[in-house]
This record gives C-alpha cells, sequence and structure tokens, in this order.
DNA sequence: AGCTTTGCTACATATTTAGTAGTAAAATAA
DNA sequence: TTATTTTACTACTAAATATGTAGCAAAGCT
C-alpha cells in the first residue's frame, strides 16, 4: 500500500513537497468522504460504509488504512474516529460546503 | 468523461450532495494539484505540465476539461487560468499548506 | 520553406476502484 | 453451552482510471 509520505516523493513533487503529499492522499476516492462522514461521529466499519451510501469494501478498508497512517484517524472503543489532527482538517475543509451551494447554482439549468 | 455535477448522483451522495460532487471531482488524481500550480499564474498546457513535474498529458488533458467544465478553469490569451470561481476554490485551499506543514513534522523521523 | 513549439491524441500497460461473496472472530441470544 | 447474528474484514474478478511513450497536426518564428 503506497501512502504519500511528506518528504517523499509524491504526486506533484519529487521533493515530498508538504501540500502536494497531501494533496496526494485526499486526491484518492472517498478520502476526503471519509473524513466528512466520520464527523457526524465514531462509529463502526459497517456504519461508516452506509454513511458513505456506496463506498466498497475494500476501497474503504484501504482508505481507512492510509488515513490511519496519516494519523487523521484512529480506532477507539466507538470504532473509527477523527484524530485530534483529523479534526483540524476537518475544520479547514468544512467552509468548502458554503462554497460547494454555491458553485453548484451554476449547474442548476441543467 | 463523467463529470460529477452537483444534484446528480455523486460518489458518495445519491441525490447529488453538492459537498460530495465537490470531493468527487477534487478527489481525482492531479485536481488540486493543477488548481495549485495555476494559481503560479495562467500557463501553456506544456508549462503546467512541467510545472506538475510528472503529470501525463492523457491525464492532464482529461483534469482539464473537467475542470474547465466544473467552471474552475478557462483558456486565456494567455493560456489556461483559473477562473474567479477557480480562484475562489484555491482561496479555500490554501489554509491546507500551514496545516499540511504541521503535519509532516510527524514523519520526519522515518 | 524549414524548424520549433504547442496542444494535444493513440495506444499499450499498470494501477486503482468496484462489486460480490465469503470467512474468522467477537458479541448476543436461547 | 450452543446457536445466531454482527462485525471487520479478505479474496477474487471485472471495470475504470492513470501512466508513459510516441507521434502528429496546427500555429508561430527564422
Amino acid at each position: 500500500m503506497s501512502f504519500p509520505t511528506p518528504g517523499q516523493p509524491v504526486r506533484g513533487s519529487q521533493s515530498g513537497n508538504h501540500i502536494m503529499a497531501l494533496f496526494d492522499l485526499l486526491g484518492r476516492s472517498w478520502a476526503m468522504g471519509i473524513i466528512w462522514r466520520l464527523k457526524e461521529g465514531s462509529c463502526t466499519f459497517r456504519v461508516l460504509q452506509e454513511r458513505c451510501e456506496s463506498i466498497s469494501p475494500t476501497t474503504l478498508n484501504k482508505r481507512l488504512k492510509e488515513l490511519t497512517t496519516a494519523l487523521l484517524i484512529e480506532r477507539t472503543m466507538e470504532g473509527y474516529a477523527l484524530t485530534k489532527k483529523g479534526e483540524e482538517l476537518f475544520d479547514l475543509l468544512k467552509p468548502l460546503e458554503g462554497w460547494a451551494k454555491e458553485w453548484a447554482r451554476h449547474f442548476k439549468t441543467q
């Protein structure tokens, strides 16, 4: 399982530019969606799978391992949960929601 | 070429939840990297390819078309450029840079 | 007219994601 | 204690996506 480590060559940067490492991590299917859904509260694998509506267990498992290695997710007694870092990242993604709502208006007439 | 339209079923939401449509769009390889690199200034296809360090022309072309459909990128006399919406989105991604720098410190000792 | 740059496309290969089925371990119920 | 259910996956195949290299047509420059 290739994990984009900051400081190592990643997609977009041979020198492992931090932001490119992050983009490499988040730019994989479901990565941001999982963080978003986990913010609703810690939960089990299956519940998380349902929250995501259509993710395959293969992909969910892979993403969970990557995000855990990335210190964004951890396992607790309640199941999978966002770490402090994960929460921080969520807070940075949160503003995208309002923007996305505005952005969506451009596609309404289709 | 499947473009994740807000309001239509997308990865993570049958109802086309706006944020999920955005995550579907940005959660593709290079999408955020391209936006990031374009912020350095409008440029030609080949220059953009070089800025990205290792993107294949096939993928770059595909992402450019998607991001153009998404109204984040447009073609100008100077080449490809961020639109107003694209700039807005960049501004929202910008804070990730500082966070990523902090985050990266956890992987330094490897 | 010839050379270079640009913006791609074609094509073959490799990697990633999806989808379905099933299994071992743990929790719960009888 | 045994049976049943739930959970967290893994295995496997198929489909979709990304990579990498080559090259070509159009535009611009000399």
